[in-house]
DNA sequence: TGGTGTGAACAACTTCACAGCG
DNA sequence: CGCTGTGAAGTTGTTCACACCA
C-alpha cells in the first residue's frame, strides 16, 4: 500500500496513531471536511507535518478542499493495521496487568486479550472481570501458538520480563509491549514498544526542578 | 547547578532516566566504576551520546579511567531532582488508577501519593492498600495545597481529563502525568507528559503490518 | 595507555513557501 | 480562490574523530 518505499520516521508512525483518534472524534460529531490547518490544532502539530506525513502513504487529500474525515480515517486505520483485530497475550498478572485485562481503550480499538499468564499457584485458574481465565506460564507457547497471538504485552516486574520476552519470541511473536521498568533486548525481527510511567515521571521531576 | 544554560534536547532527558536506572542496577550490583562504552552497551544507546547528555550539565568522568558509579547517580539523581521526594496526587480510581496507587516503582524512587480522588460516590472514603483514603474531587484543590502536591497524575476516563487537568493547574500544580488517551491543552508553565498505551500498541500493529 | 570531553561533520526531522490542481 | 502536496531551507539531534589529560 505505500505509495513511497522509503522509510517512515518514527515518529511520523505516533502521530498517525494521534490523528486516528482525532478523526475518531471528529466521525462521531458528523465532521465530514477537515483541513490540515484544524486537524493540526486539534492534534497540536504543524499543519505542514500532518500534510508530509501523509505523503509518506499517499495522496488522501482534495485540493482547495481538505481531507474527508471518513476517507482518511480508513486509510490511516489501514495504514496502521485497525482494519482487523489483533490477539494480544498478557504475562504478568499484579496490579497492573489486572487492570490492562480490562482496560476499555484497547478493546475499542481492536485489540483483544486472549490470554492472561501468571506463575502464581494462588492466581492460576480465576477468571477475570473481562471473562479471561489466567494460565500457568508453563503453557504460553502452546496457547499463543493455538490462539493466535500476535502480540504479547508484559507486565510482570523487572526481573523476570527478560524471561518472558524470550519466551513470547520462541512462540514466535513479533510485537511485545512492555510496562516493566527495564531495558533488554529483543532478536532481530521483533518490535519492542516500552510504556515507561517511571521515566515519565522522571522528565516530569526534571522540568519542574530545572525551572 | 547546570554548567550550560543553554537548552538541553528531551532526548537527553529521557535518556538520563535511563542511564540513572543503569547506574543503580550497577551500584547494586557492586560495580565501582564504568566506561561510556560499557554504559552504552547496557542502556542500548551510543557511547558518544552518553558524554554528549553528560556535558550538558558538567564534566563527572576521569579521563582514561570512566566514571565513578556513585558519584555519577548522585549527579544524575539530583539533575532529576530524585534527590528528595516528589508527592503525588491520584486522579481517577478506577481500574488503571487503582493499579498506579500501589504501583511500588514509583515509591521506590521517591514518588509518593499523598492524595487520591475520585468522583463516585460509591469509592469516597475507601481505604486502599497503600493505606490511601479515596477523596471527593470537589476537595481536590484544598486538599493538594494541604499536602504540598506538586504532580497530578490523571486516570480518568478521556472525557474528564481536560476538566481535571484545569482543576490540577488551578492548584496551581506544575506537572501533569496523563493516562487518559487524550490530548489536551494546558497553560504555559505547566509541564504535561503523556503515558500513551493506545499509541505504543499502534505504532507495534504498524510495524507488524508493514514488514 | 585509555577513556573522557568536544568541535566539526553528518543525519534526521520539521517548517517554510509556493507550485499545482480541484 | 483555497488547500493540498512537496522541494528546498532551516533546525535539531547524533555520531565521528581526535585533542587532552589522569
Amino acid at each position: 500500500m505505500p505509495n513511497r518505499p522509503g522509510r517512515v520516521p518514527p515518529a511520523t508512525v505516533t502521530r498517525l496513531s494521534l490523528y486516528a483518534r482525532q478523526l475518531e472524534n471528529l466521525k462521531s460529531s458528523q465532521v465530514s471536511v477537515i483541513s490540515s490547518d484544524r486537524l493540526a490544532e486539534l492534534c497540536h502539530v504543524n499543519p505542514a507535518q500532518i500534510r508530509k506525513d501523509l505523503t509518506y502513504f499517499g495522496e488522501f487529500g482534495v485540493r482547495g478542499v481538505g481531507y474527508y474525515v471518513d476517507e482518511l480515517l480508513f486509510q490511516i486505520h489501514k495504514i496502521i493495521g485497525l482494519n482487523h483485530p489483533w490477539n494480544l497475550a498478557l504475562v504478568g498478572l499484579g496490579n497492573l496487568g489486572t487492570a490492562l485485562a480490562c482496560y476499555s481503550n484497547f478493546s475499542l480499538r481492536g485489540y483483544r486479550f486472549v490470554a492472561a499468564f501468571d506463575n502464581d499457584p494462588h492466581k492460576i485458574g480465576i477468571h477475570l472481570d473481562c471473562d479471561l481465565e489466567i494460565e500457568p506460564v508453563d503453557r504460553l507457547i502452546r496457547i499463543c501458538r493455538e490462539r493466535e497471538v500476535k502480540i504479547g504485552a508484559i507486565a510482570t516486574p523487572a526481573e523476570k520480563a527478560q524471561e518472558v520476552a524470550d519466551l513470547l519470541t520462541k512462540v514466535p511473536i513479533k510485537g511485545i509491549l512492555n510496562f516493566a521498568p527495564t531495558q533488554y533486548h529483543v532478536k532481530e525481527g521483533v518490535y519492542l514498544a516500552n510504556v515507561d510511567f517511571t521515566g515519565k515521571l522522571d522528565e516530569l521531576a526534571y522540568h519542574l526542578t530545572s525551572s
